[in-house]
DNA sequence: AAAAAAACATACTACCTAGTATATAATTTA
DNA sequence: TAAATTATATACTAGGTAGTATGTTTTTTT
């Protein structure tokens, strides 16, 4: 097979497994061993393909997760529509889709953040990039509504995107310790008051 | 000395101990000798005062973790005086008050949350214990609030207390990624447009 | 004061950890 | 096709990990 091809794709296998073993597991608990056990390739692939663990770590966070994020809940927010019901869409409808699985794990951005947020800088700058495009999304999408006429014009963009965010992230680690969709629905309701708040109407 | 009482003094010096270093450097990561060399015992001290690293982790979450959020998030929401101020001033102005060193580190229950809260029931339990007796007296100053004619009726405490409690943790994470309070000071922006919503006037 | 029990210390085991050194296999280039 | 390069494997090091076994010291009980 052509090299860079074969190259590329165990690079990507390598980030696909870490990714998911480190959503399930935490970072600092998954080890490289565990990681290469799993692409059932052995530490002489890893350390072709990566410098050392940090640099996976920068590399997951760099290119799988923001485009995860980037996909699921920026995205969206530069499409067509009306713009709060953009953001009740991303932010409660879209909660309620994910999977067992994925409701029992948390968000993966804020488990990164919550994790090594605080440990290194470097890790700190690519988490911020993730947040800050997110939040430019929102900031853009809520300007919009402005100008339409359906976002009140004397609230902060910024800081209604930062509570919005703050408030999924934070749920999302709460949703973590029960096994029902309950913490899940108040959070919702709780959320459309918000909504409601923020509409010109 | 009493040996009641040193043996009492030892197990509380382990669980301050450990209580700091995983905060500061997370629970998994932080090695039962690394807390021994900070209490400056050894070994045979933990191993007879705990029966296992989980046991101290559910120690350190049971005691010193709830304590700490009861005192600071709870029991003033049991105190006397306007039922919105109450909350404005738990939510916003002790958040500015922390330490650079509590902003950099997060809040500690929110760390426990997205690190173990996934991992293990006992865990689970433990930390589900700290926030329903949190969102309990939210929903209790909340409803006193409604008698005493500041809060809409119409709306449902609970979802509220949940909304609350969520864009807290979700930004204490956030705060983790800058070196600055911006975030914290758009946060409080947004929630007092939050706060203004739930209000009856 | 002697015996028992509790508190703590020391030394160890078996295993996991990131990372390195060096070998072999596969692919590309000359 | 031979040489060079790239991709992967194997074997290793030095140190960290939870937990145990067995001491010694201190305190309490009898």
């Amino acid at each position: 097979m052509d090299q860079r091809l074969k190259s590329e794709l165990t690079r990507q296998l390598i980030l696909n497994e870490s990714f998911k073993l480190f959503y399930e597991n935490g970072f600092k608990t998954t080890s490289v061993d565990k990681i290469m056990k799993a692409t059932n390739l052995t530490k002489g692939a890893f350390y072709h393909h990566f410098e050392n663990k940090k640099a996976l770590g920068l590399a997951v966070i760099g290119l799988k997760l923001q485009k995860r994020v980037y996909e699921a809940m920026v995205a969206p927010l530069y499409g067509s529509g009306d713009a709060l019901e953009i953001l009740k869409t991303i932010f409660s409808v879209r909660l309620k889709s994910f999977t067992v699985y994925e409701k029992q794990h948390g968000c993966p951005a804020n488990n990164f953040i919550n994790e090594i947020g605080d440990q290194e800088v470097a890790y700190q700058n690519a988490l911020k990039r993730i947040i800050e495009e997110w939040k430019s999304a929102l900031v853009y999408v809520l300007d919009r509504g402005k100008t339409e006429g359906s976002v009140r014009k004397d609230i902060c963009s910024k800081s209604v995107a930062v509570y919005l965010i703050s408030a999924f992230e934070g749920v999302r680690g709460l949703r973590k310790l029960y096994d029902n969709d309950l913490i899940l629905d108040e959070y919702i309701s709780g959320l459309s008051l918000y909504i409601k708040q923020i509409s010109a109407s």
